[in-house]
DNA sequence: CTTGGAAAGTCAACAAGACTGACATAAACT
DNA sequence: AGTTTATGTCAGTCTTGTTGACTTTCCAAG
């Protein structure tokens, strides 16, 4: 255990930690409340849209990585194939995804945002990079260094080894 | 890490923070991720009761506040009534919750965990808090104070105050 | 005291978005 | 040729949200 130094004298790492059931269960409801905060602002604009949260993941993640495939979507968010073609289908059915046959193996399907569906996906994560923006300017940036090392902790261990061979850490 | 430029001047904020889109972007993977690491364990718990998440939550908050009426439960989680009246009957009639015609006003009904709920509530927070605490660990105590402080800002500000109006700072 | 409105809670019906299971098609692999 | 893989679809179920209509209880104005 690689514990950091604190400038006051402190006793066992339990202590350091602060790490009583209190404490935990502090850190437990501020991610509940946090997580509704952060869903609040696309979730109001997808109204508009009869869209959902489901529209919205996917949208996201056909534009973080423009030509993936139906399977890479589907191991990113971790739902069944039925669940995400209902969705799927609906988003190019209006226009906002393009699915392409595959060049090297034509049973894949290559993911992409038409110019409607960047101008959503604009509209959605403008608002999410908003209230980040914020709350990272309100808390300095020592705390969102801190932020994130304890968030990265919480991924379950073989998404955050896909997450590294891609996105790489900062 | 490949830094993009920006078409303005930095500010000595944003400058500190680092808040290019790119960095943002990863935030709000974070939170996605990091969420579903989050509920992972108690959703596999209440698979074998049947339940869900609604359930936990109430759960949850029913413990931490022994005696809460429906409307407190209801401002705290955000959902309607009839939402949650469905959890909630089936609670009560499984044994795990008790609902008391309140003293003072019998319109009202006080909520409170029989043993057989404290037995459940205590198996899903344990699941809970082990990862947490894992989390917590790993990161370091500098890095869990981080953490608090980003989560804190996301929180839309009328909840934030209803938490602090009770639960206490740290 | 009565009466009318507001508040708390309940019942019924419906919708979104997850799930499973079965099956179809096309392409790739062996 | 036969099997596996990638994708899509149909049908049905479950959880958990929603709205609308309703009862019971409380309180306050007449």
């Amino acid at each position: 255990m690689h514990s950091k130094r604190l400038s006051r004298p402190m006793g066992r790492s339990e202590q350091l930690l602060f790490l009583t059931d209190e404490q935990l269960r502090q850190g437990i409801e501020l991610m509940f409340f946090a997580y509704r905060g952060f869903t609040a602002d696309p979730d109001r604009i997808l109204e508009n849209y009869a869209y959902g949260r489901a529209h919205h993941r996917a949208i996201h993640f056909i534009n973080r990585t423009p030509g993936l495939t139906v399977n890479d979507l589907l191991d990113i968010l971790g739902v069944t194939k039925q669940s995400l073609n209902r969705v799927l289908r609906q988003l190019v059915t209006d226009g906002l995804v393009e699915s392409r046959v595959g060049t090297q193996d034509r049973r894949q399907r290559n993911l992409y945002l038409t110019d409607e569906g960047i101008a959503l996906e604009r509209e959605l994560s403008a608002a999410q990079r908003a209230r980040m923006r914020k709350a990272y300017s309100n808390a300095g940036p020592e705390a969102v260094h801190g932020f994130r090392t304890v968030l990265e902790q919480m991924i379950d261990p073989a998404m955050r080894e896909k997450l590294l061979n891609e996105g790489g850490g900062s």
